[in-house]
DNA sequence: TTCAGTGAATGACTCCCGGTCAGTCAATAC
DNA sequence: GTATTGACTGACCGGGAGTCATTCACTGAA
């Protein structure tokens, strides 16, 4: 008969519509600006509708953030790709994910999202678990990279590959969070630069978990001054 | 007369009532499920006065938020009081910021705000000068005692003492805030303990900024694991 | 062709909350 | 005694999240 087929093709497309439109207007004005009745009206439905598919605003917003988890991941596996060496590879991953911060900015701005609890309030299990699984994928990426490190005594082993990605991903993290909003003022009252100070921490960090073998066969760039 | 010293003095006291009230709600509930009208109840007076002495909702959170900076400052001076070395005055800075983090649970919290600037919509700008001049006066606290480190040969100098700084605040920030809201999930997902790592990564840090003679002198005690 | 059944979609509605402002009242000045 | 001041009030407004009784389009059996 096919029509259940079809009205599970028409549901799917449906949230799909409502996604696209939810991030649109998401995007332009964030979570607490963004209304409902805006969303609805982007995704040409009612509002009522939009809650046969998401429970809450913060529920739709997270589902517009996993798909940003989504988009870093994919970058990420792309970097990895061209990598010689596993301390490249960490590198990549460094650059990879500044690459993401100019490159999907809107997607960055969502991910402090679950840095504030209090806005948790209403969210479904099921986006709850899809984001944590997705987060989950970037860190097996990432902790895989640096386990094979320490195995192969490029990396030393007083810390866990696990403490090591917690280290640099928030490090990094806080950097390009601040770079976000606050540069000028780091600029202009610290006299810091904090696109340089990311690489530079990045490669500080990086260096400090090296073997000393490791540090003779992959002398980092210089940081130029 | 002193009639308008009087005055003076009430309206102090008026904005004082206020202040504690405020801080009392958003302790127990934060700032989105505080309400006005909640603080205007716990300070006994009607809401219509709080907009007396406060521009909005935000701006009395950013209030309590400067006094929570300026007790981490005094925590900050009490710590480096007993330091003997430079390099002892950065771990207790380090130390003193997490014992701050135990100890003024609430108002670290409230730290994240401006890190969210989709909330800074109805701000005055007197508190955000009074917030970001408190905030600059931790920052030279840090910057200065990082200074006579690199002075005295300490540390190395290919980083600023600004960006020092900044680096290690970031990542202790960072550490904190996940052990505040997701020090569970690590634990349980990724075998990590975020206390320790704290402490690990911090000194972590610290050693990569030492200059090999520093190193040597000052050996950090061992991280036991 | 008809019509009962189904479930997706609607939008008027409720509730809540931040912020306002015309009006009150007590203290002060004259 | 009267005018003035200004701190304080609270009913009110606008707007937004979420609800639910109703409508509507489609389906499939008779």
């Amino acid at each position: 008969m096919g029509t259940l087929e079809r009205k599970e093709r028409e549901k799917e497309q449906r949230r799909e519509e409502i996604f696209n439109a939810a991030r649109r207007v998401f995007f332009q004005k964030g979570l607490q600006a963004a209304t409902m009745d805006e969303i609805a009206e982007a995704a040409e439905l009612s509002k009522g509708t939009l809650y046969l598919y998401h429970k809450s605003k913060e529920d739709l917003y997270l589902a517009v953030m996993v798909r940003g988890i989504e988009t870093l991941r994919e970058m990420f596996l792309r970097s990895t790709a061209a990598a010689q060496s596993t301390v490249e590879h960490v590198r990549g991953l460094a650059g990879a994910y500044f690459e993401f911060f100019e490159r999907q900015r809107n997607y960055f701005r969502m991910f402090n999202f679950f840095e504030h609890p209090e806005f948790h309030k209403q969210v479904s299990e099921e986006m709850l678990n899809a984001c944590s699984l997705e987060q989950q994928k970037i860190w097996k990426l990432v902790i895989d990279i640096l386990e094979r490190g320490i195995k192969e005594g490029v990396f030393r082993s007083h810390l866990s590959s696990a403490e090591i990605a917690i280290t640099l991903w928030l490090m990094c993290t806080a950097i390009l969070v601040r770079i976000d909003t606050q540069a000028d003022r780091f600029e202009s009252r610290m006299h810091v630069n904090l696109r340089e100070l990311y690489r530079k921490s990045s490669d500080l960090l990086l260096e400090s978990i090296m073997t000393e073998p490791a540090k003779q066969r992959y002398r980092l760039a210089p940081s130029s001054g």
